[in-house]
DNA sequence: GTCCCCTTGATTTTT
DNA sequence: TCAAGGGGAC
């Protein structure tokens, strides 16, 4: 065999032609299932093998940490690990951090910024708001999420969907929200501080304003490949076409079917209209599926048929019928969750399958808890991802924002945090005044602390508590710096010298949650030991890039790792992966479509959502519908999801375990026992 | 300056 | 139902 042809081996006659047109631009349209990761992996390997460009001029973008890993996993898997080292394998976000670390001074940010999390930059806002009277009563979330899409998007004139609906409060809304843009982002730069879609806007500001640097960057990169690109928004669209300008050999892999991120300002329109934006694109689609049975498959197709705005695809399998699609039909999600585990054990019992070859998927968060009850009864092990990050638990939070302090002395949010944590006396009124002198004169917080005190506009308990905190900055910034010492030993240093573990049992309800708060904080320690271990050259700001852009801290929370058991997870986490069986729960108006994206006009995205579930199950899928459901503390009559229509007949089988008019005899007599509200203080 | 209770309002969230 | 934030009491 020849030498690059062994790269080829094993490829369907459209893969491979994916993988051997390297030069021009590239569309593969590849639905679910399809091996997209197996061609950008291959197309890679084949790029070298041909002596196209070296490793370090091939550049692949992912959308998350763990797609960037374990695509380098697979190309070192073809082509050995110290070759794959040297390809640039990253996701949008760390290419662009490295980018600005760089070069940020050219754009008036100081070298040392700091990323802002999503906690923190509320953070900001809520002080931003609070300065702007009229911007007040509006929700800090939906302020932040229009910024995000705001600053995401490049057309100026597509909508920024989140807001209230009302009109009139719409438009007062709107009318507050170019200031609140305005203020919020100046706040962040006075931080020197940016949050994550700045990283993707200023690295496009930073090559429009000096096309030396992209220039750079232009040339240095010969092949571009993007993974998932029905997820990038118009800002991701505009780095790319910087970058390709000089060599235009970009590779987009996505499907958009599996466009479900719209609300975060992902713009179906780069992988709708990609052979309008670059001329002469190739277009390749893979639609042979190796996941999934041909039952499910159709399934799914013929959900999926009914939006307008598609590249038009049908998958196939040569994975055999398979059995039916079960939908199993409760009275409510109590119901639903105990079905779910009798059926669990049925399909065990049949085929022999583990815990970890199930998965359950439901559409929001909240649908987790009923299911989580009844696992534990059952004394079934199960592992819910998602929730919250690991990066924005609070006693995470207090430790890094101490470090982010150090690091960056202009970090406002990280300051406010800690600066009265643990207790110190310093009140609002002070720090009003800090924060005054801050703007007025252009000081970092430490400097305006001092002030504060030199002056003496500090009352006399406040005055001791800054003087207490300065010294303890000073201390460690020192400390910090000093050779030979570890980051970790210098950061277990700085928890002890505020006594972080009695604080913990202090403010804790019970000392059980004080003790697991504090294994957060080791796990924190955990971390920065797992960082030295593994870089070059390891720096505070080193480690703080690293924990804003993996905020899960994946690496870190071994104990879940370890832990085998039924995959709990929200449809949109779900993407990417697949189970031998996937129940998909709550198959009801309001839920899937979810009431909210009916009312938003989403329906095509939340039809992509069960496209997306339906696809993830590769011998067998189970669809549960609960006849009522509570919500909000309620009890609701639910109907069945519009989008069972849409599944041919002949490939469901359908399980009533309790009959609608069952459940209205239990719901719909308004109850006699006429529900206990509690009696409304009111003043005479 | 801090604590606590009450009101309010509620998707999805790779970075 | 439940969690977070605002406002009043100490």
């Amino acid at each position: 065999m020849c030498p690059v042809s062994k790269y080829l081996a094993g490829l369907n006659p459209r893969q491979r032609e994916a993988v051997e047109q390297t030069e021009g631009p590239v569309l593969v349209l590849a639905g679910a299932g399809s091996g997209k990761t197996r061609v950008i992996t291959h197309r890679i390997a084949y790029i070298l093998g041909k002596r196209l460009a070296e490793p370090q001029e091939v550049l692949a973008v992912t959308f998350t940490n763990k797609a960037a890993n374990e695509m380098r996993e697979r190309v070192a898997g073809i082509v050995g690990s110290k070759r794959a080292g040297k390809v640039v394998i990253s996701t949008f976000h760390s290419f662009c951090l490295k980018v600005l670390r760089k070069h940020i001074e050219h754009i008036g940010y100081r070298k040392n910024f700091t990323i802002s999390s999503e906690s923190d930059a509320r953070m900001l806002l809520r002080r931003v708001v609070d300065d702007l009277p009229s911007a007040e009563g509006f929700d800090i979330g939906t302020f932040k999420a229009s910024i995000s899409l705001h600053k995401n998007r490049t057309d100026p004139t597509a909508p920024v969907r989140p807001g209230p609906v009302e009109k009139e409060s719409r438009e007062k809304y709107e009318e507050n929200l170019g200031r609140v843009i305005d203020a919020y982002q100046s706040a962040l730069r006075a931080a020197n501080s940016v949050d994550f879609d700045d990283l993707l806007l200023l690295s496009l500001q930073l090559f429009r304003e000096h096309p030396r640097i992209l220039g750079h960057f232009q040339s240095f990169f010969r092949y571009v490949m993007v993974d998932e690109y029905q997820d990038t928004n118009g800002v991701q669209l505009e780095l790319l076409r910087a970058l390709v300008e000089k060599h235009r050999n970009l590779c987009v892999v996505g499907d958009d079917d599996q466009s479900i991120y719209a609300f975060r300002g992902a713009d179906s329109r780069s992988i709708l209209g990609f052979e309008q934006q670059f001329s002469g694109a190739r277009v390749i689609t893979l639609d042979q599926n190796y996941r999934s049975t041909s039952t499910i498959l159709e399934a799914a197709n013929g959900v999926i048929g009914n939006n307008v705005m598609r590249h038009p695809k049908k998958l196939w399998s040569e994975l055999g019928k398979g059995a039916p699609i079960d939908w199993i039909v409760t009275a409510d999600e109590e119901e639903e969750a105990k079905h779910a585990v009798r059926w669990l054990k049925y399909i065990q019992e049949k085929t022999g399958a583990c815990y970890r070859d199930f998965a359950l998927l439901y559409r929001s968060n909240q649908q987790s808890r009923p299911l989580e009850v009844t696992f534990r009864q059952a004394g079934i092990p199960y592992i819910v991802v998602g929730g919250q990050d690991f990066f924005e638990r609070a006693e995470v939070k207090d430790i890094v924002s101490y470090l982010k302090v150090l690091a960056n002395p202009r970090d406002e949010a990280a300051f406010l945090r800690v600066v009265n944590m643990p207790r110190r006396g310093i009140g609002d009124a002070t720090l009003h005044a800090v924060h005054d002198l801050c703007r007025k004169e252009k000081l970092s917080f430490g400097k305006a602390l001092a002030e504060t005190l030199n002056r003496g506009l500090a009352p006399p308990g406040a005055a001791k508590g800054i003087r207490a905190y300065l010294s303890l900055l000073t201390r460690f910034r020192k400390r910090f710096r000093e050779p030979g010492i570890s980051l970790c030993d210098a950061a277990a240093e700085l928890v002890g010298a505020i006594d972080y573990h009695g604080e913990l049992q202090r403010m804790a309800r019970n000392p059980e949650h004080a003790h697991n708060r504090w294994l957060n904080v080791e796990a924190v320690f955990d971390a920065i030991k797992a960082y030295e271990a593994d870089a070059d050259n390891p720096t505070l700001g080193g480690f703080l890039d690293e924990s804003h852009l993996n905020g899960d801290g994946e690496a870190f929370s071994r104990e879940d790792r370890k832990k085998s058991g039924v995959t709990l997870m929200t449809i949109h986490s779900a993407k990417g992966l697949e189970f031998p069986y996937v129940f998909i729960m709550g198959v009801e108006e309001g839920i899937l479509p979810h009431e909210r994206s009916i009312a938003e006009g989403g329906l095509e995205e939340e039809r992509r959502l069960f496209y997306v579930a339906l696809t993830r199950g590769k011998r067998h899928v189970t669809l549960f519908e609960a006849l009522s459901r509570s919500r909000f503390g309620r009890e609701r009559m639910s109907k069945t999801s519009r989008f069972m229509e849409e599944i041919p007949g002949q490939l469901l089988r359908r399980h009533v375990k309790a009959a609608r008019d069952m459940v209205e005899a239990k719901v719909a007599p308004p109850r006699p026992k006429a529900k206990k509200r509690r009696p409304r203080k009111k003043m005479p």
